[in-house]
DNA sequence: GCATTACATTGCGTATACATTAAATAATGC
DNA sequence: GCATTATTTAATGTATACGCAATGTAATGC
């Protein structure tokens, strides 16, 4: 994205953590110390320092002093509690977007995204699948407008990014999911909140049960 | 609350930054260098740094290299987008209450809380009103039992709390307010959860709008 | 052998020193 | 005079030093 000619350590330090705890690398519920991970990363104690701080803010670790900062995992009561506060802010953002009017040139994102979607279901490719429907997800929140559900939404979808490559290939294949999606392109084209709202909020719900009710049947007690 | 023995530098940093902001001494839209802060705070710049990282994530002051700490100020926007998040999440945690079936006196801090308001309008204390307003708000989330909408909720009521103290002797005094709430307890009581999401919704959604009416009538384009 | 206390270790919190670089200012050429 | 470039300033970003307090370990008493 958005490039700085000198990237700061601080900066680097969060990327390079985040890319760790996404890659699994730094395992959930595994503890670390300050001076590990600066080794790690290449750089003092300072920016790894402020860097932990700003992703505790953002609910990834857990700074415990003298036990190293503990990578969260999170548990299927966890997951339950970001899905419906994602599904309630997601439908939030599709009524929304159904509100403001929007012309079919603005909802080209969501179109594209629905097609990748398809392109990838028929070749069951499911990362491509994956890389689209978040794509879907985004720019829905996005054209809601409001920046800060915006930014809530971004910083849980990184919270759950780690189960949801994990569940990825023990999932069925989401093959209904797409009626769901052009409902809801269908309802905010069309200007109609309350469908768009309910669709949504549907779809979302459903996701959530299967998710959770996939968490349970593999015994993936925390991810 | 919870008392540490010795209470951290840079938890006295945030604390007294927050204190400072809540307070207006640290006017919104104003900026201050990291070392004017940690002078004023009796501290080295490094607690006060980590603070203002920390308190940059809970979207109360901005961090703008060499021109210092902005001190965030909300436009009108930005409030009718806290207040819709606030609506949707607080609904949600309303629809939650009145599903997870509490008995009478686990719903004792919200009848306390309504009394309270009573009192205080009776008396029209709009201080005394005003707290047992937010406890009220506060209870009620608690009950919703999200922990993640908990601590979102108390974090943008930190956010407008500088306007809703700058608007509160010069809104009218809440009469209807509380039938609301009552109404809102017998929802929960009864278990029907959609009607308190729908009492709830409707509460907050007018007290939205008066809030925004009344900034734009007193010509506060910033708060 | 167990509990308790003294001791050693070490990770963190904080202060401070230093390098970097954006911004402000002065200087130069036109 | 104006624009451009060189210089200075100063606030930040980062490294480092150091003391403290928490944790683990050894020693002591019973």
């Amino acid at each position: 994205m958005s490039q700085q000619r000198t990237k700061s350590q601080t900066r680097t330090a969060i990327d390079g953590l985040k890319e760790l705890i996404f890659s699994g690398e730094l395992a959930a519920g595994s503890d670390h110390l300050e001076t590990e991970l600066a080794a790690r990363l290449g750089m003092s104690r300072t920016p790894v320092r402020e860097a932990t701080l700003m992703l505790e803010g953002q609910g990834l670790l857990e700074v415990r002093p003298r036990k190293g900062v503990r990578i969260l995992s999170l548990s299927v009561a966890d997951m339950d509690e970001i899905y419906e506060l994602l599904t309630e802010l997601e439908s939030l953002a599709a009524r929304r977007a159904a509100a403001a009017g929007y012309a079919k040139a603005d909802l080209k994102c969501l179109e594209d995204a629905i097609d990748n979607m398809e392109t990838a279901l028929s070749e069951e490719d499911r990362e491509a699948w994956a890389r689209a429907d978040e794509d879907f997800h985004t720019e829905l929140v996005r054209l809601g407008g409001n920046s800060r559900v915006i930014s809530i939404v971004a910083n849980f979808n990184d919270q759950v990014r780690r189960a949801r490559s994990m569940t990825l290939y023990i999932r069925p294949l989401p093959e209904k999911s797409n009626e769901d999606h052009r409902a809801l392109l269908d309802a905010i084209s069309a200007g109609d909140q309350e469908l768009a709202f309910k669709v949504h909020h549907e779809h979302r719900s459903n996701a959530r049960e299967m998710l959770i009710a996939l968490l349970q049947k593999h015994g993936l007690r925390h991810v």
